[in-house]
DNA sequence: TGCCAGGCCCTCTTTAGGGCCTT
């Protein structure tokens, strides 16, 4: 898809997993997202999935995800191929973008997927959008810009509706203060490109274009 | 044996180091 579709039009996702790099053969445990058409939720996506192993019970404290619930769940491949159906064609958005590419990279080539959108990352567009923040941890800033939430964090569906609804507000931003009426994805991938302190500048000039 | 992520960003930087974020 190209990345001059509008940026208000994605799928925001989020994994957990039992840790920290799949290079060092950690696998994903949950996947959440939602299908964000227009600005509006239009579809969800969560399911558990069986990673072949124990996680550890710091895994499963941070998460309250337990091995017990995982032993029920349907194997990391099955719901990663349903989880590319739900993709599609769409762009993807995540909180520390990198950390969940790097899964969806590692699990879908587990199953001979590729993705074949772009990723933008809420958390580098927040710490040039949003610089007095006090800092910027999903939950911090879900609080900061005062987003509904019912105070669940670290469960893939629940992080996937509050990263969405801080890249609306990052999208609002954008058309409240900069008069962008219509950000596209492709811009939200140049800011995070840009210093902090180029922030107002480049979006001005983007403006009078 | 000891160690164990990695990308991004800032600065007391660039021949580097360390904090932030994600689980």
């Amino acid at each position: 898809m190209s990345k001059l579709t509008p940026a208000d039009t994605v799928v925001v996702l989020d994994f957990e997993t039992s840790g920290l790099s799949p290079k060092q053969g950690e696998r994903a445990i949950e996947i959440g997202a939602v299908l964000l058409e227009n600005g509006q939720i239009t579809g969800r996506f969560q399911e558990l999935m069986n990673p072949g192993f124990a996680i550890p019970a710091f895994i499963e404290s941070y998460t309250g995800i337990s091995n017990a619930m995982l032993a029920d769940a349907p194997p990391c491949a099955e719901v990663m191929e349903r989880f590319y159906q739900f993709v599609g064609p769409h762009n993807m958005v995540a909180h520390n973008a990198s950390f969940d590419r790097s899964f969806l990279t590692a699990e879908w080539a587990y199953i001979g997927r590729q993705a074949q959108a772009e990723f933008a990352c809420s958390m580098l567009l927040s710490r040039r959008l949003l610089q007095d923040a006090p800092n910027h941890k999903l939950a911090t800033l879900v609080a900061h810009q005062q987003i509904d939430n019912q105070g669940i964090f670290h469960r893939a569906l629940a992080d996937a509706e509050m990263t969405a609804q801080l890249w609306l507000c990052l999208l609002k931003q954008l058309q409240q203060q900069f008069k962008i009426t219509q950000p596209s994805f492709k811009l939200m991938q140049q800011l995070s490109s840009q210093s902090k302190a180029n922030i107002v500048s480049f979006l001005r000039r983007y403006s009078q274009q």
